[in-house]
DNA sequence: GGGCCCGCAGGG
DNA sequence: CCCTGCGGGCCC
């Protein structure tokens, strides 16, 4: 901490009581014999114990038996070292305080009564609570965020309690006191008797046995961190991964990033996959989404309140002379590249991850050192406004959606759903981008918990694979899938002009066709649309004339007002969409010789009958509750088009339609082999020998799945 | 503490 | 292959 390198293993000295490692050469009383190293303690665990940090008091006793309960773990020669470590865990995380009690290790007190003691130590002056989103000033006192807040906005420079004087920079920007966050919910949670499981452990992040980090180069000129590559990612969800990262993609830990997680530099918060890009504040790309962000502080209109906040986009900057940031802003921000794939992720109610940076220096919420994983956000809304600095800047409003508690509150559960708050700004705005389909990650009222209603983005990375022997193989996610436009065309040509439909009619036969096609194969029969004022019709006469085109069945009466199929319809438009963002994996060569079966697969898929292919296709479509929701955004304008091509249908009277019934039933009575539906799921390339990978537990809170 | 400048990673 | 980027070391 003092030298910032990582000493060699020789001069390592691990703490007995918390085992932590230290770097001998810094410490300014090291052990003089070899009996003293080997029972030697850190100043960390010394101080708490014999000393008070008024900053942090716990140490005023529950601590003294944490720390005693420790030792006699330590001390005992009939446990292994792998009990030793198990068991100091438990009495860490707060799970057996009690039972180390009746060891008689501590017979001071009950467990439960950790929380009457901080009821005396820690509350807020003000309010007499247990402080929310603590803050604590020099002279050692604690107060809620809010009101200290209070009290300096009066323009009170005094401590509450012992009139010390505050600092000018602590009542101008107050931090919240992260470690006192934990101590109240540790306190918290081994007061409820059923918290659901020992409360995580929010760790600073050591490296010290990974098996790489970040390193220089030797063309780099400069040591350090300053111009290093990046060391290993030791997660293995690939870069484009949207929301958390679960524990079956942590084999190092095999425990994901959890909410609280702290690294030391952008680096090592990279190596953990939070937030991949080591500069940039956006992770994302503009035709598929964003991933995550960072506040940095690198842009003076962000407004950070926590649980929500606003973020500026990236741009607008001179970047001339080789420089990779500048405060000065110089021209307008627009929606493009990073911009739009946070106005993307919007669209589409993904998940982002947040992480949060000491170099935020005006949010209370930002961490004091390194850069704190905080957790999933949603951007609810984005707009452009005219920024501080005088040019348009892209405005995002995101509102956290985590099933953990964020790192600056004292709940034991995560977020609900909450009302978005009033945004002043949002009433000058301009190209405000609202949220319509329903969000891909939302709350589910049944399991209570956040997890993703529709499937995740298909990644569009390569992956590596680890082999047994240790070796990596690169592989594909997911199987080539037909282009989009191939789809388009094959499932959803108009049987009349082969081409893909527009304003898709479907007859009673289940035959589509381009409501213009249908009407001018009937051209000579115009009558369907001759009425009298009156609406009487003239064409029961004419009556089984009028035959579908593809299998002859009578379709008169159909042809006499023939609606849009509005559900077809929007399919063709989310594909239509996402043939013009260019999905790459038609793109991705197949790779090799793993591939090859999977090859096959799609090859005679694309071979078997039409139908088949065509109803597996569709299935998913359907399911995919995307098209539900764009249905009904897409609504209005459809029915302009529709008035616009047709230049008729000034009636109004007209009740739209929800997709008609016979679509739906003939859809699913055609889905014989739903089954095939499955040729894209199974096509994951060589399967670790070691099956057992993919059955691991999974951390249910997390739908990943 | 401010400013300069660098290597690097990833988007396009 | 060029452009961009809410890092970070180091000099002043």
């Amino acid at each position: 901490m003092i030298c910032k390198q990582k000493p060699p293993e020789a001069l390592t000295l691990t703490c007995k009581t918390c085992v932590t490692p230290w770097h001998l050469a810094c410490l300014s009383a090291p052990p003089q014999t070899l009996a003293d190293a080997a029972a030697w303690e850190c100043p960390d665990c010394t101080f708490v114990a014999s000393d008070s940090n008024p900053a942090f008091p716990v140490g005023s006793g529950s601590s003294e038996d944490l720390i005693a309960a420790i030792r006699a773990i330590e001390s005992d020669q009939s446990l292994s070292d792998k009990e030793k470590a198990r068991r100091r865990q438990e009495v860490m995380s707060g799970s057996v305080v009690k039972s180390a009690a009746a060891d008689g290790v501590s017979g001071k007190r009950e467990s439960n009564d950790v929380l009457g003691l901080l009821d005396g130590s820690f509350n807020c002056s003000f309010c007499m609570q247990l402080p929310e989103r603590p803050v604590t000033t020099p002279c050692g006192h604690n107060f809620c965020l809010k009101c200290f807040q209070k009290w300096t906005g009066q323009g009170k420079r005094t401590c509450a309690i012992c009139r010390s004087t505050i600092p000018s920079k602590m009542a101008s920007q107050p931090r919240i006191n992260s470690a006192l966050v934990i101590a109240i919910r540790m306190a918290k949670m081994s007061k409820s008797i059923n918290a659901g499981g020992p409360p995580k452990v929010y760790n600073f992040v050591h490296n010290q046995n990974r098996p790489d980090k970040a390193y220089t180069t030797d063309r780099a000129k400069k040591s350090g961190m300053a111009n290093a590559s990046s060391g290993k990612i030791f997660v293995t969800v690939p870069s484009d991964h949207f929301g958390p990262i679960p524990a079956e993609n942590d084999p190092e830990r095999n425990q994901g990033v959890l909410v609280g997680e702290t690294w030391v530099d952008r680096m090592e918060c990279r190596q953990w996959g939070a937030h991949i890009p080591h500069v940039a504040g956006i992770s994302g790309q503009s035709d598929y989404g964003a991933q995550s962000v960072a506040l940095s502080g690198g842009y003076q209109d962000d407004e950070d309140h926590g649980e929500w906040f606003l973020y500026t986009g990236s741009g607008g900057r001179d970047l001339s002379g080789n420089k990779r940031t500048n405060k000065d802003q110089s021209f307008d921000q627009k929606f493009e590249k990073q911009n739009e794939a946070l106005r993307f992720s919007c669209r589409k109610g993904y998940p982002v991850r947040v992480v949060r940076s000491h170099k935020e220096k005006r949010s209370s919420y930002a961490p004091e050192i390194g850069v704190r994983y905080d957790g999933i956000y949603r951007i609810e809304k984005c707009w452009r406004k005219v920024g501080i600095q005088g040019y348009k800047v892209c405005r995002y409003l995101f509102v956290r959606c985590d099933n953990d508690p964020a790192p600056w509150t004292s709940d034991d559960h995560g977020d609900h759903p909450r009302p978005l708050p009033v945004i002043k700004e949002l009433k000058d705005a301009t190209d405000v981008t609202e949220r319509k389909a329903t969000p891909s990650w939302d709350y589910d009222e049944e399991v209570n918990c956040w997890m993703w209603k529709k499937p995740p983005p298909e990644s569009r990375k390569l992956g590596e694979e680890i082999l047994e022997d240790g070796s990596t193989k690169t592989v594909r996610r997911r199987a080539k899938s037909m282009s989009v436009r191939e789809r388009l065309l094959k499932e959803f040509s108009c049987l009349i002009c082969r081409k893909v439909m527009l304003l898709p009619v479907t007859t009673p036969c289940a035959h589509n066709f381009c409501k213009v096609c249908l009407e001018s194969a009937f051209a000579g029969q115009t009558y369907i649309r001759q009425r009298t004022c009156e609406g009487r019709r003239t064409l029961r006469a004419q009556k089984n004339v009028m035959k579908c085109p593809s299998c002859k069945n009578d379709i008169s009466d159909f042809l006499q007002n023939p609606q849009v199929n509005r559900e077809l319809m929007s399919v063709i438009e989310s594909l239509q969409e996402q043939e013009q963002s260019k999905e790459m994996e038609d793109n991705v060569e197949s790779i090799e010789e793993t591939c090859d079966a999977d090859e096959e697969n799609i090859q005679s898929g694309e071979e078997t009958s039409d139908a088949d292919e065509k109803n597996v296709e569709l299935s998913e479509e359907t399911d995919d509750a995307d098209g539900k929701s764009d249905g009904i955004a897409v609504f209005t304008e459809i029915s302009n088009k529709e008035s616009e091509i047709l230049g008729e249908d000034k009636e109004g009277k007209e009740v739209i339609k929800t997709p008609t019934t016979e679509t739906k039933s003939q859809k699913s009575s055609k889905r014989k082999e739903p089954d095939g539906g499955d040729k894209i799921s199974e096509v994951k390339v060589t399967q670790k020998p070691d099956a057992g990978v993919e059955t691991r537990s999974k951390k249910p809170k997390v739908g990943t799945e």
